[in-house]
DNA sequence: ATGCGTTTCAAACAGATGTTTGAATCGAGT
DNA sequence: ACTCGATTCAAACATCTGTTTGAAACGCAT
């Protein structure tokens, strides 16, 4: 039976999202399945083919995607604050089939073949709904550079929570990383980025016309 | 002579900035350093002893620190913006000398023992400088918690520039990545997040007594 | 029970890589 | 010219790791 590809499934993603790519050894991962050591090349053919498997088998998640959370929502603040908590708890969460956010965080610092594909069926999907949702945020002073820049400086403050976790353990060595928690900083990056969106928002609307950048320093 | 062990030291920073610690291997910074293979065990010991020495002999910066130039500016505002330019263009930098932002970011995702110390000599000194400007344009909506997260959220948009720059490219192909934009890359994050600082104030502000966290919905 | 395709297993193989070794080379002090 | 410590070099060594292999075990239709 494929039983035993599903338990290497679950345990290369585990052990992927925990070592990296390369750090991964295969014999962990059959060891962690309890399959032999050949199990993965017979099923996958090799180590990158049980990779690409997990990457893209990783859809199977618990609660729904945050785009797909965030596009139930009509009022356009609303929907970047439910996009942002729900980005938070999904990268942050510990849950068994969770690990998709830490390889996806481990992917953009050290990109494989696979991040291609990542790209494209999750990340720019991510990155477009909220764009989408920044701009209705902006209104009429959403300029498309203007809008790339923000929707870059929102997204970029929910991968830090993950991406730079282990200096954040070692800056805030008592912090608390459960899943409420977790909501707590969604909230805390959506509150600022709005407040930032209102500012740059006014700050065009003051100015008739806005040239390549918008220092609004003083 | 030790000329070798300087070669050694600048091959090093240059590959294990490219690669990382893992997939770096001591043949190719033999090589590039025009050294023998035996070199780096004989003047560091092992790989291990000269990843060290790269982290610890990092600081001969061609410009001054990011939190060293700030320091410099008495307004505030002007001190964020200021800060943000310089770090955009310090970790965006490709100069030679200055893979020492990109060992950064490379430890922050995939740490080693490095760390620590790394942790011990940039990053909190880093941290706590920006966290200083922050609070002084919060004012006296300067919460310790609050600084905290709008410090996070500053330095998370900074930090991304380097640590996501794959995925962007994806996304952005036709994207100039020269000095000079990422000077522009650091006004706009300057931009958005004085916005964002602005907006946090006024909305403490009005509010007599803020409790935990400061979700200003709609 | 028999035969056959599928799956599992232990063992071995092959390549890469960090490290060690012992001789050779160099450079300065006498 | 000689000596001695420091340095460099080519080669070998040891280990880790992905992959292959051929036999054994299994499931199942006949």
């Amino acid at each position: 039976m494929d039983d035993t590809r599903r338990r290497l499934l679950m345990a290369a993603g585990e052990v992927f999202a925990r070592r990296g790519y390369r750090d991964a050894t295969v014999r962990e991962i059959c060891s962690l399945a309890g399959a032999n050591l050949a199990a993965v090349n017979y099923h996958f053919g090799d180590k990158k083919g049980l990779y690409h498997a997990v990457i893209a088998g990783g859809h199977e998640t618990g609660e729904a995607l945050p785009k797909d959370q965030a596009a139930l929502v009509a009022a356009p603040r609303e929907a970047l604050r439910v996009f942002c908590v729900a980005f938070a708890k999904k990268i942050l969460s510990e849950a068994k089939p969770e690990w998709h956010g830490k390889l996806m965080a481990r992917e953009m610092a050290e990109p494989t073949e696979a991040l291609d594909e990542m790209v494209r069926t999750m990340i720019r999907p991510h990155w477009e709904a909220l764009s989408g949702i920044v701009g209705r945020v902006l209104g009429e002073a959403a300029e498309p550079e203007r809008v790339r820049q923000c929707t870059q400086s929102v997204i970029s403050q929910l991968v830090f929570l993950s991406h730079a976790r282990p200096v954040l353990n070692r800056l805030f060595p008592g912090d608390d990383w459960s899943v409420r928690s977790a909501a707590a900083r969604g909230e805390a990056i959506a509150a600022f980025s709005l407040a930032a969106l209102d500012g740059v928002r006014d700050a065009a609307g003051s100015k008739s016309e806005g040239g390549g950048e918008c220092s609004a320093s003083r």
